[in-house]
DNA sequence: CTGTAATTTCAGAAAATACTGAAAATTCAG
DNA sequence: CTGAATTTTCAGTATTTTCTGAAATTACAG
């Protein structure tokens, strides 16, 4: 990277190029977001290939690959031929999008793996126990799935004053803690 | 892997290798890691590798890693050479330390790496903005990793209740929709 | 101690992934 | 339409990661 950018933002991309590259995303598909996060105006993809210098096809395939994720958006100007890129500005949008793909590139497909062979009877012990296994699994992906969901649903101005509660986040919990203590309300309903 | 399993645990065992090697934990240590889990006795090195149909360095060298996420639990039985390792009984545990292990490796990098960046005074706007992001994200992260430590303190028992609870997950976070609602009383205490 | 059963290490081979440059395709101002 | 500006594709190359076999090391039953 023998460029323009300062050694502030310059290292802030190569971290988070490492990190990409330790969660599936590859090295230089993270670097390309980092900048994209970093940078207020929209980026061409020439801007890019200065900024990181890598080759103008590896930044094609890699907004390609952005773009799949929905994780940029595209402007066009008026009168110009080169497509400008950027990152959503509300950094809570950017992991909410995160975390809705990988549910569906993910979770999902394994949820229907597991269930899929939770469907056939066991054929020996061997295959009763891992069943039961399996069953744990998918009873705790879909718990936590169906909890991220949830918080899903915040906005990032309703996350932003839950932030400000700090330490609070606790009795968000303790509520919880009340439900679990007699939840024999629930079954009336 | 042309071996002894039968076609469902077969199956299991390569969907997570495909998912580990997603998520930056490579094919073969995935496969063994299921295999593991799905398998009731603790295994022994060889038997991994004739389970897996992989080389019985690449099994010590996956061990190896296993154990340095602290994933595997390891077993001597006594007048006997050989090891013998196992996966936790329980699914949520984990769970736990395979969220309490990436915290380690990559969120707490990435907190301090933000904090650093931070410190220094911005030489100009393109800086300054870079800056308001990374403050953005550390504060996301950081309010991310709160909720998910919360979560971390239930033990099992408490999770199957709140699994069985159902849909009045979204109870939970009703009250927390009051505390947003109306957050006076909070600065009274 | 000793010998053997087991594990670990590691250099190099194999496989998978990422990257590039050149060529093809697309887009749109004129 | 035309053609210049821009983007995409893709075959080949480079890099990284994973895997192996052989050798070195370790652990312990006897």
């Amino acid at each position: 990277m023998p460029e323009n950018l300062t050694p502030m933002i310059q290292s802030c991309i190569l971290h988070f190029g490492e990190m990409g590259s330790r969660w599936g995303i590859n090295r230089t598909v993270g670097q390309m977001y980092a900048l994209l996060v970093l940078s207020k105006e929209p980026q061409c993809a020439d801007d890019i290939t200065d900024a990181l210098g890598i080759s103008r096809s590896n930044v094609s395939m890699g907004l390609k690959e952005l773009m799949s994720w929905d994780l940029v958006k595209l402007q066009h100007r008026p009168g110009e031929r080169r497509e400008f890129y950027s990152a959503p500005g509300d950094v809570w949008d950017i992991a909410k999008t995160l975390i809705e793909q990988r549910r569906k590139r993910e979770i999902d497909p394994t949820l229907s793996t597991l269930r899929n062979l939770l469907i056939d009877t066991p054929a020996n012990d061997a295959e009763a126990y891992a069943q039961q296994r399996m069953r744990e699994m998918h009873e705790l992906i879909e718990l936590l799935t169906l909890w991220t969901q949830e918080i899903q649903r915040l906005d990032s101005a309703q996350l932003g004053k839950l932030l400000k509660l700090g330490s609070s986040i606790g009795k968000v919990l303790d509520m919880k803690d009340r439900l679990l203590g007699s939840n024999k309300k629930e079954s009336t309903k």
